[in-house]
Formats: C-alpha cells, structure tokens, sequence
DNA sequence: GCCTTGTTACACAGGTCTGTGTACCTAAAT
DNA sequence: ATTTAGGTACACAGACCTGTGTAACAAGGC
C-alpha cells in the first residue's frame, strides 16, 4: 500500500530476488513478471534496472561468484573444512545445487557467456586447492586439486538428486585418503575417518 | 515429400529424436513443435502416440536409464574402466553432462517423478560399484562404492562446464588411490598411475 | 514554486508453447 | 470393394513470455 515504503538499492532488491527465484526453480522457470510481483513493483521499474532478462541472468551469476576468503587456519583445516560446509549447505532446504552447473545444464553450451563463468568459478576453485596443497608441499598440487575438485562437484551433484547430506562426508573421506596418499599429514580432520563406520 | 516413406515404430523414432534434442538442447528448450518438425511428421501424429510432453519427458528419461551389462572382466578392471568408458564419452562432441542431474537441475525438485528416477538411476550405478567391491572383498565397500560414484559425478558436472576429457582420468586416478587404500590389489588399470605427470 | 528523478498502472505487440479439433488422404486388411 | 488404422495439413484456443509505450504521480533539490 504504501507508495514508496524504502527504496534502498532497488537494483539490489530486484537481484537479490532474482537470485533467490532463479536458483530455486531455475532461470527459464522465473519469468520477470513473477521476479516484479515478487517484489511487489512493476515490470517497467524491473526493466528500468536491467536492460534485458540476459542481463539479469548475468548480474545473478557474478552475484553467486564468490571466492572464499583468506583465512588463518592450517591449510589441510581449510581443505577439509570445505566439506563440513558443504554439508551444512547441503542440510539447509533451500539447496539446489551450483548454480553453475545448473545454469550451463539449462541453458545450453551455446551460451558462451554463461559457459565462460562457470568455468572461471570452477577453475578458480580448484586454483584455491592447489595453492593450499603448495603450501602443504604437495609434489603433484595440480593434479590433487583437480581430484578435491572432482569430489566437491560430484557430492554436490548426488546431493542435488538425492538430498542426502551424507554425500558430502563421503567426499570428505574420500579427499582424508587422496591427502594422505599425497604424503599430507592428516590430523584426523573433525572426525571423518576412524568412526566411518557409516560412510555412506 | 514421400507421404509415408517407412513406418518403423513410429514411437521409437519419436522417442529417439525427442532424446536427441531433450539432451541436446535441453528439455524446456525444445518444443514438441521443433521434435515433430524434426522427424517430417505432423504434431498430430506426436500426440496420436504420447499423450502430453510430460508422457514424452518421462519415456525419455526412461530410455536414458541402461543398466551396465554384466561382464566377464575383472571387477578391478570393469571399475577402472568405468572411468576409461566415461572419457570416451567426454571426447565426443555431443556429451552434455548426466540427463538425469540435468533434468533435475532444470525442471525443479517438485517435479517428483523425474527427482524419482534420477534417484534410481543414481542407486543402481552405486549398487553396480558395490557389488563388484563385494567381490573383492573390501570391507566397506557400501562407503566405497559412494565414494567412486562421486567421482563419476564430479567428473561428468566438469566435464560438462569445461569439455575437458581430463577430467575422466583425474577421477580414474583418485578412484585408482581409494581402491588401493581400500587393500585392493590394482593391477596398473590401463596406465594411468605411472605416467600421471599430467594428471591435470 | 518548479523541475527532475524514479516509480506506477496498464495496455499491447509479437513471439512461443502445449494441446485439440477437423477434414482429408493413403495403404493395407478383410 | 469396402472398411479401418494411421498419417497429414492446418487452424486455433489459451496460456505465458519478453520487452515497450504512455500517461500520471510522488518526493526531494534548486
């Protein structure tokens, strides 16, 4: 009812909301009458901010293009710590999995713009693995966080279908092994190895 | 211009182009106009042999659902080749990542049926690595047999955002360091553990 | 007081999509 | 020769989608 009851960053309300419909139900599911009556304003304030639907969906893409931030713990803590909070992301029910993934699954290989953001967000990922396994003095850094990778996206993956948290201590397992080999010593990182009785 | 040039199985030449595209392009993406236009048929002729595209999505998903055919092989071997199968796969051109993760990530979790399948498909892929692990007589082969399945997961999610082959023999080298921890006696499965200088 | 900026309400163009209705046509079976 | 099964051509309803055009309105800065 009220006129204009706040208009703090409009252009931050719209993309928050589109972020949130678009992730949940996916990007050819949300049409941006519901994004607007979402929000409660009009479509032509809508596209007054956004020049096209495309260009939302690339702000909603960026926006999800998060690095992880620098942090002071241990290396192999930082490492398998990943885990943990995929599976407290995972336990949440508002997961759907990468957004990434999901949005190259939906909208083609012929969108070189979507494709050429996922790729950056999963190689920079993966860079994130290896300079931590410099550190540790991995020989074969590369290749490691290649694999850490492999089992990030594949439990977010099983995740997706199955909804079972447990993919992602199942990852962790799997990454407490491939570290150890790699000659890392592991501190028994929260738990994930001796109790494993149920891994999966 | 042939009125009715052959009529094989109508509905399997449906159902094979309506794959085709569906994986393709995506489910949402194409329209049962573009599949029936495809064959040469009328869109009359579709719906004289699927009742809804919902009928038509459901077959699809079906078809998609091959259970590995039993082998003579080692289970050693059949486990690591999984992975040598999967980067064949990743070289061809018209690899587009998991149907049934695909499916999932864009007709939305409400969509049970398919969330169903998906599962199923997911299960028995788990259930095939177990019963081999069985076979060799790892202990925990129900947490193994996770283990491995995210990595096949990992690696197609990869494969389908960078169209890296890689990706498959990263997976088969940490899949080939699990089953060793795991006390399996790996046999050099088809050299990928050796000359792993490039893993990456 | 006035003007600029942002928003609203609403209609609409033009496209796509699923699904149906109808009349005709061809080939094979009886 | 006639029936019948399956296919064709084509229009169309009804829904939804992206994007635009337009007139009015409300608030703050000058």
């Amino acid at each position: 009812m009220a006129p204009l009851p706040a208009k703090p960053d409009m252009k931050d309300r719209i993309l928050e909301t589109a972020d949130r419909l678009f992730y949940l139900q996916g990007i050819r599911a949300v049409g941006v009458d519901t994004i607007a009556a979402e929000i409660g304003i009009s479509k032509r304030t809508l596209y007054n901010h956004f020049p096209s639907k495309d260009a939302l969906i690339s702000a909603y893409l960026a926006r999800r293009f998060v690095q992880p931030r620098p942090s002071e713990k241990p290396p192999v803590e930082q490492i398998l710590g990943t885990f943990d909070a995929l599976e407290r992301r995972f336990a949440a029910k508002d997961f759907r999995g990468c957004p990434f993934v999901n949005a190259v699954a939906e909208l083609g290989s012929e969108d070189k713009s979507v494709r050429k953001i996922a790729i950056a967000f999963k190689e920079s990922r993966r860079l994130w693995f290896r300079d931590l396994l410099v550190q540790l003095g991995v020989p074969d850094a590369e290749g490691l966080a290649t694999q850490l990778a492999l089992l990030v996206d594949g439990s977010i993956a099983q995740d997706l279908v199955r909804n079972d948290p447990a993919m992602a201590r199942a990852a962790k397992a799997a990454a407490t092994v491939l570290l150890a080999n790699a000659g890392v010593q592991v501190g028994d990182g929260g738990a994930a190895q001796k109790p494993q009785a149920k891994t999966r």
